[in-house]
DNA sequence: CCGTTGCCCTGCCAGC
DNA sequence: TGCTGGCAGGGCAACG
């Protein structure tokens, strides 16, 4: 499941891979999954457009086209963006490839459908919704504490909404929580002083150990050159239910919060 | 405005 | 063995 260190990993490959690049085809083979603006046919648009960056924007790879169009991906929960070479076979479930100047392929594959790629145009204001990036400075504690202030949503559930805070999914809130020994069903608005600075620091911590690491891999996520992450054999919660904490070994118990699995201890998150 | 629920979609797996 | 139902979940729409 691509969150922030999944497809910053993805998007890191990318920049090494295909910046410098052209698009000489576009083959779309699930028109719900290639979107355009209105009036522009996503396969044209691209066409003989020049690669000049990828970034990343809380879950989106984002490349920057020489028009100066943006192409967004959202990899949802079992997309892959990979770098293929010429003659290589197709993942199972392609459904948009481009054909790259040199002969290799951006392959855009997703079992579930659920992932989109999204044409944007230049001066279009697409994250104006968008939370923070936690690992950039303007994450300060008083910006995290005017986000959470007030706010009775479960604080696991907050975590997960993008338009508070970019990039985390369930993985990260689970695993941020734990280290900051916070209950997940806490309402946001009562973390204060010392256990929200230990949320905030929690979360840029395990961001940023998962990065290194390449990334988590439950299930299908691999990265630009198809590889699988590491931060999988790190995890203290996500998935461990019934497992001792590696904390104080009480058994890892599971709940729903917002709609999601959340996994959790019982003992030593207050 | 705010917060919650349901839907999309397929693969996997426990249970019968 | 083969089927079925439940679960996995990011983002969005609909609802109260």
């Amino acid at each position: 499941m691509p969150e922030l260190p999944e497809v910053e990993t993805i998007a890191r490959g990318l920049r090494r891979a295909i910046v410098g690049a052209q698009i000489l085809a576009v083959e779309v083979r699930k028109p719900k999954m290639a979107q355009a603006p209105a009036g522009l046919d996503f396969s044209a648009a691209l066409r003989g457009e020049c690669i000049e960056a990828v970034e990343r924007r809380a879950k989106y790879v984002v490349i920057a086209l020489g028009s100066g169009r943006r192409l967004l991906t959202s990899l949802r929960m079992t997309g892959r963006l990979v770098v293929q070479a010429p003659g290589e076979r197709d993942f199972p479930a392609t459904y948009v490839v481009l054909d790259l100047s040199d002969g290799r392929r951006l392959a855009f594959a997703d079992t579930r459908t659920f992932g989109r790629m999204r044409l944007i145009e230049p001066n279009e204001a697409w994250d104006a919704e968008i939370g923070p990036e936690p690992l950039e400075r303007a994450f300060t504690g008083e910006r995290f504490g005017a986000i959470l202030a007030k706010r009775r949503t479960p604080i696991k559930a907050l975590l997960l909404d993008q338009r508070r805070v970019a990039g985390i999914g369930n993985i990260y809130a689970c695993e941020s929580l734990w280290l900051a020994g916070i209950r997940p069903s806490r309402p946001a608005g009562s973390l204060r002083g010392p256990a929200r600075e230990r949320l905030r620091r929690s979360i840029i911590d395990v961001l940023e150990r998962a990065i290194e690491m390449r990334g988590t891999t439950v299930d299908d996520y691999v990265d630009a050159e198809g590889l699988k992450g590491g931060f999988q054999n790190a995890l203290a919660v996500y998935g461990r239910l019934g497992e001792g904490c590696l904390r104080c070994g009480s058994p890892i118990r599971r709940t729903v919060i917002a709609g999601r699995g959340t996994w959790w201890c019982g003992q030593c998150q207050r």
